[in-house]
Parts: C-alpha cells; sequence; structure tokens
DNA sequence: GCCGTTTTCGGCCCGACTGTTTTCAGTCG
C-alpha cells in the first residue's frame, strides 16, 4: 500500500459521489484529503498516524484503514457496483456536472458517452425536464472536440500561447492594462488553461475584438464580466478573460492567480475579522469596499508581505510568510552561467550574448559552448575552444561594466570519461558537465558517470541533472539523493536550468539540495538572446522550493564569484 | 465528510454565465 493508492482512490470516491448528485462538501471532503496527501512531502511509511492529519476524519479515515488491511476499500466498491463506470467520462464534458449526468441517466438510461451522443441525435435529451434543445447541440458539439482537448499542457507550450494571447491584447486600444493570471503566473509546471485580467472600461467591445481576433473553436461564456473561449490551436486550450476596473485589478489578479487553497486561506483571515475578499476588493462590516493600488497592498491589508505567486499553494506560504524576504528575486541576480553562441548551436555571436548580459544589467556572465561529442551541437574542439578564449579576453578588454568568463558545457561520455583532459579544463574559468547522450543506461551507470565528473577537480557544476523535458521524457536515471551528496562532498554546483522545457533541478529535488547545505545556480542555457528572458522562470520556478538568496551562486557579487568559483 | 479559544451543529470562498426557466439550479473557476 502506499500513498498514491490512497489518493487515487479518494479521487474515485469523489468522483462517483459526484456522478450521485452527492452533497458537494461531502465530495470536496474526499477531494481535499487526496489533497492533504499529496501535498505533504512525507512517504506513508513516514508519517505515524496518517488519521490524525486535519482534514482526515471518520469516513476517509475509514477508507484508509480498509486499504491498509484489505488492499481495497468497501466504500469505493459499493460506489462501483452502484454507478455505471461509463459515466465518470462524461464528467469531462464541459457543462455537464454530476447532477445533470444522474438526472439523464435516470430518466433516459443514458450510461456512456455513446448512448449520450444517440440520445442527443435522436433529440431524446432535449425532452428531459431541465434539458432543452441548446443544451443537445452543446453536448453534441463538445462531443466533436472531447478527444482533442488535452488535459494539461506543460509550461513551455503554455508559453507560446500566453505570448500569442498577449500580442493580440496589446492590439486592442480599449484594453488600459493586462496580465497573465492563473496556474500559469504561478510558474506551475502544467496548467489546464491561461487566464487573463483585462482592465478596461469597454468590456463588451473588448470582448467582441477578441472574439473576432483570437482563433477560437469554441465560446464557453460571453458575458460583460467574462470571455471564456476554446482556443483553436494544434493542441486546443480554454482561455478566460476577466473584465475588471483599473482600481479592482490588484483584488482580480490576487483572486484569479490562485491557487484555490492559498485564496481560501486568505479568505478565511479576512473573515475572522469581519471582512470578505472578492475579485473586486475587501468588503468591510459595513459593506464598503476597500480596494488596491497593488497586490503588495492588499497583502500589507492583512499585515502580511507580498508573497509570490510562485509559492501561492496551500496556505503554508502564510505560515512562513517571515521567510519571504529570503527568498531569491529576478533583482538579486548578478549572472548567467550557462550560455551559448554561434561557436556551437547558439544563434548569436558571444559579442551579442554580452550585450544582451549588459542590458540585464549583469556584473559577469560566462559562455559555456557544446563540447566535441555533441556534433550535432557543433561542439567545439580544444583548438576552437582556444580561439574562444582569445575573443572572449579581447572583449574582456573592451568592456568595463561586465565581466566575460570563459567557460565549456562539457560532454560526459557514455562510458564516463569527460570530453576535455585536465589541462585545457585548468584553463577555464568555469566548466559545466552534462550529459546529452546514451539516456537509456542503468541507474549505476548513469551515476557512475556523474561520480566521474563530481570527482574531477576542476569541474564546477552539473547542468540539468536529470535530463528531464517537462511532459515529454522522465529524464535519466539518476539518484538525486546521491547525486546532492556527492556535490556536498566535492563541493560542486548543481543547476536549476531555467528552461521552460526542463526546470531541472525539480521543486523537490530544489528542496533536497538547499538542506543539503548545497550551492544552485539558476542559468537559462540561452542558445538565444531571447532566451535570457527564461532567468525569470527559473527565479520564480526557484521560489516554489524556497531557495534562499544566499543558496544561489548567481546572486554573489563578481569578486565573491572569482574568489570561490574562478580561483578556486 | 470535516471542523470548532465564539460552535459538536451549522457552516463550509465567492461570484459569473448559461439555459431553462418564469426566479434559479447547475457548472465552472
Amino acid at each position: 500500500m502506499n500513498k498514491k493508492t490512497i489518493i487515487r482512490t479518494f479521487e474515485k470516491i469523489a468522483l462517483y459521489m459526484e456522478l450521485l448528485g452527492e452533497n458537494h462538501f461531502k465530495v470536496g471532503a474526499f477531494r481535499k484529503a487526496a489533497n492533504i496527501l499529496e501535498l505533504d512531502p512525507r512517504s506513508l511509511s513516514e508519517m505515524d498516524d496518517i488519521l490524525k492529519l486535519k482534514g482526515i476524519g471518520k469516513g476517509t479515515g475509514a477508507v484508509i484503514t480498509d486499504l491498509m488491511d484489505k488492499g481495497e476499500s468497501d466504500l469505493l466498491r459499493e460506489l462501483e457496483e452502484t454507478v455505471p463506470k461509463g459515466l465518470v467520462p462524461m464528467l469531462k464534458i464541459p457543462g455537464l456536472g454530476g447532477k445533470r449526468i444522474a438526472k439523464l441517466h435516470e430518466a433516459i438510461g443514458i450510461d456512456s458517452i455513446e448512448s449520450l451522443q444517440e440520445a442527443c441525435s435522436n433529440g431524446e435529451v432535449s425532452k428531459v425536464p431541465g434539458f432543452g434543445k441548446k443544451t443537445e447541440e452543446n453536448i453534441l458539439a463538445e462531443l466533436e472536440i472531447l478527444g482533442t482537448r488535452e488535459g494539461k499542457f506543460p509550461i513551455w507550450q503554455m508559453e507560446n500561447v500566453v505570448l500569442l494571447v498577449e500580442e493580440h491584447l496589446q492590439e486592442i486600444e480599449e484594453i488600459k492594462r493586462f496580465s497573465v493570471a492563473g496556474s500559469y503566473r504561478r510558474t506551475e509546471e502544467e496548467s489546464s488553461d491561461v487566464d487573463f485580467i483585462i482592465v478596461t472600461d469597454e468590456p463588451s467591445i473588448v470582448r467582441e475584438k477578441l472574439l473576432g481576433a483570437l482563433p477560437i473553436i469554441s465560446t464557453i461564456a460571453a458575458g460583460d464580466s467574462k470571455l471564456s473561449v476554446t482556443l483553436d490551436l494544434e493542441d486546443p486550450m480554454d482561455a478566460d478573460f476577466r473584465f475588471v476596473k483599473a482600481e479592482q485589478f490588484a483584488s482580480a489578479i490576487h483572486h484569479f492567480t490562485g491557487s484555490k487553497d492559498h485564496n481560501i486561506r486568505m479568505r478565511k483571515i479576512a473573515k475572522d475579522r469581519g471582512m470578505k475578499i472578492s475579485e473586486y476588493g475587501v468588503e468591510n462590516e459595513d459593506g464598503s469596499v476597500t480596494t488596491f493600488e497593488s497586490e503588495e497592498q492588499f497583502f500589507a491589508h492583512f499585515d502580511l508581505p507580498f508573497i509570490p505567486p510562485a509559492i501561492r499553494r496551500n496556505g503554508v506560504e502564510i505560515d512562513r510568510a517571515e521567510e519571504i524576504s529570503t527568498l531569491v528575486t529576478l533583482e538579486d541576480i548578478k549572472s548567467d552561467l550557462h550560455m551559448h553562441s554561434t561557436w556551437s548551436d547558439g544563434a548569436h555571436s558571444v559579442r551579442e550574448m554580452v550585450e544582451a548580459g549588459r542590458s540585464k544589467g549583469y556584473s559577469h556572465i560566462v559562455i559555456t559552448d557544446h563540447s566535441q561529442y555533441l556534433k550535432v551541437a557543433n561542439g567545439l574542439t580544444p583548438e576552437r575552444l582556444r580561439e574562444q578564449m582569445t575573443e572572449i579576453r579581447e572583449l574582456n578588454e573592451e568592456f568595463t561594466d561586465i565581466e566575460i568568463f570563459c567557460g565549456t558545457e562539457m560532454d560526459i561520455l557514455p562510458d564516463g570519461s569527460l570530453d576535455f583532459d585536465d589541462e585545457l579544463l585548468s584553463e577555464l574559468d568555469f566548466v559545466i558537465a552534462s550529459i546529452h547522450s546514451s539516456f537509456t543506461q542503468t541507474e549505476d551507470e548513469i551515476m557512475e558517470r556523474l561520480h566521474k565528473a563530481m570527482k574531477n577537480p576542476h569541474v564546477h557544476m552539473i547542468a540539468h541533472p536529470t535530463g528531464r523535458i517537462i511532459g515529454k521524457r522522465e529524464g535519466y536515471k539518476v539518484d538525486i539523493p546521491k547525486l546532492i551528496g556527492w556535490a556536498k562532498e566535492y563541493g560542486k554546483i548543481l543547476e536549476l536550468n531555467a528552461n521552460p522545457y526542463r526546470l531541472d533541478l525539480s521543486t523537490e529535488y530544489l528542496v533536497l539540495a538547499q538542506q543539503a547545505g548545497v550551492s544552485i545556480a539558476i542559468n537559462t542555457d540561452a542558445h538565444a538572446i531571447e532566451q535570457m528572458r527564461f532567468m525569470d522562470t527559473g527565479v520564480k520556478y526557484s521560489q516554489k522550493a524556497w531557495l534562499k538568496k544566499e543558496t544561489v551562486v548567481n546572486t554573489w557579487p563578481l569578486d565573491k564569484f572569482i574568489r570561490e568559483i574562478v580561483e578556486k
């Protein structure tokens, strides 16, 4: 028995109860219990008494006991016997919830997507009280696109959609201000849709312009305060737009950034003070509404510091509010230690990357092109690397406001050897080692490769330690706790690769690394100037692991970087 | 179903939109 089984059981129970039209607080209690276990970092064996957790009571506790004792839950089995399995997927149809599905089942015996489709086509659904022609049409339309609507989208896919939508929003003159909100603003690895807050005095004009400009498959809702559509993209994605007045912006963006649990916690705090939080402001006991200039002011109203969106999760962020000032922010970042140029597979010259670094206000950067093994990336031979070093030295003469260091992103070869010899490595200021090949090796083989790199005195950092691509591949088999142990032992840096495809190390491992006292570098791995924007994503993502400034190497000023890294 | 330095019962975050209704339930975020 493991935690995942319990979580899945709770979720299934909630689904079936929803289909029985159960009280939604009851359904919610099971979902909440699942969520509590999900967010608890401990494994089942590490929890001394799971039944005493807040949110686990008699009903949910009985399910856990059942699962522990017999490996199955009586409650779930009963539900499975009562509710036809075919009803579950119907919950995915927008507009249909438990109550209406139950009604269709009861009235005309609908027990699957197929029978629903047939009943809609025959006009039987519109004869059921509470259902009409329009509903029937909508269900049929939704069934058409059901298979194409993905569940969750990785952050790198989200970013493309956000940029696309933002282009359209910029074109509309009635929009005074806008911002993305929702899970994307919280820098979640995956999101199910995209949310925008729009400040305007002309919501209906903006709505119509958006409907005209955006690629749209279907309109889910279109009112004066909200527009909800499914975007016509390669993978169709839902987008929500909320229209608010300027003075409501701070409250609205807070509300629609979530998370849901964060909002619930904030509302509880407000309620205890006789106030009521909504997306339009804070309602006081006398009925007057206070609005805010900024989210900072909103939080200050409740005696809280600004809580970064990335850490707005389950309320823990409120308990740990006094730690927030120690977290790394974009303003703290003084360098980017992993960047490519046209010497290997980058799109811009070293000079252009340097200029970009200057415009970011960095005090130093490291150019780290690929090494010779990586032929597809035009990896540098020792000769070419030495030529590049000459170019970098010349640029250093030219620029006085930024220091450019010579580095490499050196491959750790499949046989565990390193792509450059120690003599060449000793000439470099900063050496990154990373794996780009033979991902399918056993954990022992991968760990042997990493250990080799870790033991080399010239290596400073391991880049993208797991090789994962969010939503696409798991990465190679790395024993991260062991790797963190080595990093501590040999004094190496581990990377948080800020590229949204990677975000590697992931949150849970960053937590472990910081606990172990290992330094982390947040790097963009930029292969083009535009990609240097990923630093923002990386910093926000690091906040999820509560990385402190002192943990992050890029917050170090130039002299400390030279002293602790380059000259060491 | 869960919870409680106001409560062991009565709340549970709050509001928008739709479709089917003649004032609101269901769904969604």
